[in-house]
DNA sequence: CAAAAAACATGATTTGCGTCATGAGTGTAT
DNA sequence: ATACACTCATGACGCAAATCATGTTTTTTG
């Protein structure tokens, strides 16, 4: 309870916070008997391991991907530096920006975090829907734009914030949005919270070391526990 | 001609990089008849004089803004920092990502650069449409594609890049893609300079003088000149 | 299971760049 | 014409954070 509590106050407040969030898409609902048939002979399922590349930038895009099951890592990479795009997990699609026909290579990276579930869908087959079914377009473009806005707050919160706010943000949301609970196993490597974070992987766990120090969070080995989600609240709008 | 030399060879390249970028909108034209009228019925055309506010960030999305001929710099707003987000020109969209029915609230404020001629569209209007036709549909989610991804590289870019290579990347853009000539009237000071690449305006000011001294741009006043767009390439690259 | 390779951690050093202070030039409002 | 405000410009200073160096722990792999 005390648990539900803080989780509670993570949840409700996290939309303020922004650098990593959990867009969920329900298009397929909107499809008739037909077209999800469709959809079905147009797909294959697929499991990828942890750490397995899903596409790799630079390849074709004949493929959407819809998540499943597991939580992918999207990146895009340029010589030795990467920067992470966006944490998906399940009910995500990767690929949409590769919807304009003119568009036909992949610009990031996927790969699995988790051992990760995967539906490749034939990419015509989503234009073929989009042409045909209104809904289905509509809950695309819904999809689109909430990236394109929560890009948006990311861009600002990593432009204008400092490391600590930087951290704090992001601890946040990977509390509120991707794990859904204020103590969790983290996946990712301080290497990767750099990435996600623009810093370098020193920095992160210098940051991480003083948030601990301060009592905002509790770290042992991958588990993280935010203690003091209003601490780390204060830090990401004032840091 | 060897204005024209230097010129296409920017728009060459300009792919490479990234800052600012400008996606135009083809929609209206997939519409029937019928719908073009239907448009047309529930438009406004307003004119705004440089400097004056289109749309206020929190206030109410009523309306999606098409530009009809100025420059509008759109830019999110927080205290007194504040972060330009794009600079649209003829034939933007702005508004698009408030086409879920469940974000009816500006993130973001956008105002005229220059005098400035906008349709305001109805915003239930171009959710009908997309509903009703799959063309116009299509249109809208490339354009939204085409926004995240630019908008990705630009992420990168001003995460990575120090202040050489952030600015240069943008007087690039701004030739290639804005004005589309070598030789420009820049519309933006300094500060605004500093809004789009994430700097401080004095370091703005340096990092063009310091330009200026190799000989890779000319300055004069309000007027800009490419000089050495391979150099700069060079620059955006390494820096 | 040992060896190799990552990941984690910490301290010392450097530096890019933001902040502050100050002033000249330009535009605008009274 | 004067005052105020804003932009452009330059120098000095300080600090946050990257880089470098080195060591420990954990994980991977052959």
């Amino acid at each position: 309870m005390q648990n539900s509590k803080v989780l509670s106050n993570i949840v409700e407040r996290i939309k303020t916070s922004c650098t990593v969030s959990n867009i969920s898409c329900s298009c397929f609902d909107h499809l008739t008997e037909e077209q999800k048939e469709l959809v079905e002979r147009n797909q294959v399922m697929v499991e990828y391991k942890k750490g397995e590349v899903i596409v790799k930038q630079g390849t074709f895009t004949s493929h959407i991907l819809y998540i499943c099951e597991g939580l992918v890592k999207v990146f895009y990479e340029e010589g030795d530096q990467s920067l992470i795009l966006r944490i998906a997990s399940p009910k995500s699609l990767i690929g949409l920006t590769s919807l304009p026909t003119n568009q036909n290579i992949f610009q990031y990276t996927a790969s699995a975090y988790v051992n990760t579930t995967v539906k490749l869908i034939d990419i015509n087959i989503i234009r073929k829907l989009i042409l045909e079914n209104g809904r289905f377009a509509t809950a695309i473009i819904d999809v689109l734009s909430e990236v394109a806005m929560q890009k948006n707050g990311r861009f600002f919160c990593l432009n204008h914030r400092q490391a600590f706010g930087k951290l704090a943000d992001i601890i946040l949301c990977l509390a509120g949005n991707i794990f859904k609970t204020d103590k969790f196993e983290l996946l990712l490597s301080r290497k990767e919270l750099a990435e996600l974070s623009g810093m370098s992987t020193e920095s992160v766990i210098r940051t991480l070391k003083s948030f601990q120090d301060d009592g905002l969070i509790r770290i042992n080995g991958k588990t993280f526990e935010v203690i003091d989600p209003e601490g780390l609240m204060k830090i990401c709008h004032l840091g």
